[in-house]
Order: structure tokens, then sequence, then C-alpha cells
DNA sequence: TATATTTTTGTTAGCGCTAACACATTGCTT
DNA sequence: AAGCAATGTGTTAGCGCTAACAAAAATATA
């Protein structure tokens, strides 16, 4: 076993070196066999495994991507980790990463792009492979750290803008539209739009920007908004829901940020007894799973969340730089349901 | 700038010798700025934070970690990213690790004690300063992998059982005994159970065993069973409690795995205009958020989540190996709604 | 059989960084 | 002004690993 400096905590690890002695070769033979590479005979080989088995050795690949200027890392940044929609991109990318031996490092922004800045800076100093970043906003500083590192970049969920490089989503000015003239068509005129987290989901914003601009263009209005603070709940749905029909002159319709909050909507008039579309239509976006499982099928904007997750990462994962200014755009439909 | 060997598809970084360079001072004083220990003047710091900069220079704390054997890195495994019970153990473990400089790479397991087997070898691989681990029962070969490591392992969720070294959780055991006595007590006799993840769900196997035990001694019984193969989910638990109240003669309370589950059935009754709780009983378990968002808030066992991920975190963090055998149960409390 | 080719193993240098120690310099006592 | 501690900076060695280049051994070819 090799001798240690550091008093660490943990137990000193054996080496390639002690493998090397162990199995009687030389330290670079033991590094072609757990890598894979090179011309190895088989009795090496299966000497070599087996003695790191015995000792108990696992390849430190850490210490290889110091060498190769490679490390087995990807750097992805979510806005928050309290939202369903994550959970399906998180795993389109580890299914992808995980098959090519690579692994995600996560950070948290809560929707702040100052926050996203000291992650996106943290993040790189695990030199990674590549970074998926959420959105196409950024601050002027994090474009420049990435413009100076030149690490590879991937931006999720959104098409409307200009990529750092590429980037991998649908329109959300779009699927405003389209749920804007959706409801229009049904014959409301009178819209409330329900949001959280302040206005910081830009994302959000921008549908909701497209849809009032629209329906105002068709003679219809906007009469009421919205916007909690806090993350976006089925509790913060039916919160605002029911704030925005006591008001005197309440909306037909209800455009929500997602479908959590448009869950809590309809779970807010199935309690008062209101009726759904008659008195007033809702409106969610994402069209997640369990929205199949209400009693009424929420009208909504179902999004391809894996395979946005998926196709980021196996870009990160393509070596040629070659496709930069590419705009993946992997559509998003309107699924009308049974509440418009 | 350092020549580099690799034709990587980034561009070349900087390196502390660069920025020595530009700064006019030496590699170790660049070193110590960027950790912030030793004695630096306030010229020099300034220097080499200007210089570090201009050259968009981020440390690389890969490397350092290979020269102190002590990666900013935790193992984090867990069973399923379809959950959202995890989405706040994760947070709990994020937020107490980020605050001290580490972060967290995930492994998934999907229920499997193999593939838990084959990702903490993975994960070992990144040299991780501790390992986080989802409940008591693991593969012999996991168990000696992590011995001969001698790696920090903190295990969650649970602490019915011998944790390797220290447990974060409470009791399934007794959360399922203490939703047995309330239905009792309320006068159920026939019970449903409700599972998915065709019983790979080890916690949720545990507290159906201890409430169908006491149920059992109780003079009650245990009348159907469901449990999918797929993962939980309103739309499971909406079909499973379907299915279960069409059989001749059906419990006339169920007890589901958690709360997705549960809120599916619920979902069930509603739209079948099935009165619960007088026709039919619904108990879930963990307590999320969005269950006072419900027409009816279930009755739920309310689970410390993100506590459990957040004293796991830190646990690991401390350096001292002394607490082992630590077991800590963080408690879970019933809540009784008007589902019961 | 001699030579070329392929396969198998080893040697050397060095990745970007930090611990440990050495050596200046500064300010403070007395 | 001498002595001393505190402060500031540099030098050296080496972490665990891989690329690049030998060199030896096995196999094929002429």
């Amino acid at each position: 076993m090799a001798r240690r400096r550091s008093q660490t905590p943990q137990k000193a690890q054996p080496t390639m070196h002690d493998v090397a002695r162990v199995a009687g070769v030389s330290q670079m033979t033991v590094s072609r066999v757990m890598r894979g590479t090179g011309y190895i005979s088989k009795d090496v080989k299966n000497e070599v495994v087996k003695a790191a088995r015995e000792m108990g050795y696992v390849h430190n690949r850490l210490a290889g991507g110091n060498a190769t200027y490679d490390n087995p890392i990807v750097g992805v940044v979510i806005p928050t980790m309290q939202n369903r929609v994550f959970n399906e991109v998180l795993s389109g990318i580890n299914d992808t990463l995980v098959e090519s031996g690579l692994r995600p490092v996560f950070g948290v922004t809560e929707y702040s792009l100052e926050t996203e800045e000291d992650v996106v800076f943290d993040l790189l100093s695990w030199r990674p492979r590549g970074l998926i970043l959420p959105g196409l906003e950024h601050t002027p500083s994090l474009r420049k750290i990435i413009a100076q590192t030149g690490v590879r970049v991937a931006e999720i969920m959104d098409v409307d803008g200009d990529p750092i490089s590429a980037c991998f989503g649908f329109s959300h000015a779009q699927a405003g539209e389209d749920m804007a003239r959706h409801l229009i068509e049904r014959g409301y005129r009178r819209f409330g739009l329900v949001g959280s987290q302040g206005g910081l989901d830009l994302r959000a914003t921008k549908r909701f920007d497209a849809f009032s601009k629209l329906v105002t263009s068709l003679g219809a209005e906007v009469v009421a908004r919205e916007n909690d603070t806090q993350a976006s709940s089925m509790e913060a749905g039916r919160k605002m829901t029911s704030a925005l029909l006591d008001e005197p002159n309440p909306p037909d319709a209800i455009y929500y940020a997602n479908d959590d909050l448009a869950a809590g909507g309809l779970m807010h008039c199935l309690a008062n007894g209101i009726d759904v579309p008659k008195e007033v239509a809702l409106a969610g976006f994402n069209g997640l799973g369990f929205l199949s499982a209400l009693p009424k099928r929420i009208t909504s904007t179902v999004t391809p969340r894996y395979k946005i997750g998926a196709d980021a990462a196996s870009w990160i994962l393509r070596t040629s730089s070659a496709d930069a200014g590419l705009k993946s755009d992997l559509g998003a439909t309107l699924r009308i349901g049974e509440t418009t």
C-alpha cells in the first residue's frame, strides 16, 4: 500500500502502483487494463483484474482527467429542484451521460441569473467536458467567462433567441400563441394569468407576453394577473385561483404557468362547486402525466422534457464543435382537455 | 499560455503558472490566493485576482484534490428521479454541501440493489469524501467494497436495521403501525394495500408488513393488494384504486405506499362519486405539500425529507469518524386528514 | 531461416495542483 | 540597535494517473 502524507479520515486507498506490484506488472499495464485500451494479453489482464478486485482497487478517473484534460463530467444547471419538469430533463441528461461513462454535476440557480453566474463559475472549477444551462438569457459576465474558457455549452428549454452555441427546446412564444388562439376560438375573452417565482421564470414570461399580445390583438383582454413569489405548487395555484375568482369581474379563462398551478386551480373549483369550464376555463403547461389522473383532463401544452435533456447531453458528447448556432426546436404541442 | 498535448475540442485553459507569470509572482502564491490560505499581502492578492480574472482563469479544484486526496465531492445514490420525495432530500443534501464548497454527484438505482452496486463502484472512482445511500439493505459485494475502501457512508430514509456507519431517517415499521392503529381506531376492518415498483421499494414493504401484522393481530385483515410494476404516480394510484374497488368485496380503507398513489385514489373516488371516507377511507405516506391543495386533505405520515438530506450531508462533512453506529431517528408523524 | 510485422510490455516525462519546508522581510520589543 | 516573532514569498517534491515513445516478444511472410 502507498504511504500517505495527509491524515485524511479515509483509509489509504491502493493505487495502480500497488496493484501493479501485486500483479507483477508495470503500473502502465494496470492503467491499460483499467481503461481497456491498447494491447494486453489475456493472462496479464486476468491477473491484474484479480489483483485489483482482491485489493479493492477502484480506478481513479479524476486523476486521469488531470493528465488528459478530460474529466468525465458535464455541469448541469437547473433553476430549481422543486419542479418535476426538471426531474424529467435530468433523467434524459443522466441516462445519456451515464451510458457514455460520464456523470452530471448539478447546480441550482433558484431562478436568479446572478446565482447562475456563481454556479457556472463553480462548475467550471471541475473542468467539465461541457455545460448545460437553462434558457438563453444570461448575465454578461457569464457570457464572458464562457467565451474565455471556451467550454462547450448547450442551452435548453428555449429556442426564442440566440444560443451561445446550441440550444434544445421549443418556442415559448409559439406555445403562448397556440394557447391564446385555442382559447379565443372557444369563445373566451377575459383572461387571467397565474404564475409563480415572482416573474423570474423567464420562459413563463415569454409565454405570457406572447399570449397577452395575441389575445389583445384579437379583441380580447387580460383582466387579471397573479404572480406568487414562492415556488410553483398546487397549493399556490389553488390560492391564486381563489384570489382571482373572488374579484368583482373574474376572468372566464385562466392560463397558468404550469400544470401544478393549474391543477391547484382545478382543485379549488372542484371544492367550491365552480363549474369548469362553464364558469371558468383552465389551461396549464407541460402536459405532465398526472393530469390524466385528475377528475377533469386539463388542457395543456405537452413539452418534450426527457428528449430535451437527452439531446442536449448527446450534443455535449459529440466532440466536433462544428454545429455552432444550432437551434433544435423539439416542438411543444397543444393538448386539449376538458377544462377549456 | 501553456501548451497542450492532446487536441481536445476545448480551448487551452490557462493554468496557475500562466496567472503567476502575468501577475509576476510564483505559482504557489497564486495557489494561496485561490484557496485563501496562508499569508498573502493585499497588493499581491489584488494583482493575482486581477490577472486571473482578465485571463479567465478558473481554479481547477480536481487537480488539487489529486494532490490532497480530498475531492470536493459526495456521491449520492437515489432509487429514482421520478419521485418528488427525493427532490426534497436532494435539496437538503445539495444546500448543505454547497455551503461547504462541495457538490453531490448522483447515481440512480431504479430500486435495484444490483444497479446500486454498479453505481457505487462508479461513484467510488471519483474518490468522493463520502457516500449517501438509500436504505439499509445492500448486496454483500457492495458492503465489501465499502469496507475495503473505508469510504464514509451515510444511509438515509430508514432506521429499521443496522447501519454501516450512520443512518438518518425514521422507522417505517413504526409508521406502518401508527397508521394501522389509527385506522383500526376509526373502525375500519378490511384493508387494501396499494404499492408500486413491484415491491422493490423495500421501505414501503416494511411499512406494509408492519401494518399487516398489526391489523391482523387486532382482528382486522388485509383483503387486497395491488402492486404495479411501474413507477409511482397519481395515474397508477387511480388505476389501482379502480381495480381494487371493482372487486366483489372491496376494502373499507386503502393504505397507499405514498401520497401520489393516494391522491390518484382520491381522484378516482371524486370522479366516480364514491364517498370518502364513508365508502372507503384513504391514507397516503410522506405528507407532501400538494395534499393541502386537494379537495379533501388525505391522511398521511409526514416525513422529514429535507432534514434527512441535510443531516446526512453534514455528517459526511464532519471529519471525525467517531460516531459509528449512529442511528438518527428524525421521526415521522401521522397527520390525520379528512379521508379516514 | 532471415526479415518484416504485429502484439505485448515497459520507461520517461509531465498534467495542474498542494504540502512541507526554506528563506526573506517587516514590525515590534526592550 | 539587537533580538524575535509575525508575515510574506519561493522552492522542491510528489499526488495518481496517461501520452508518447521505446523495446522486447510473438507471429507472419518471403
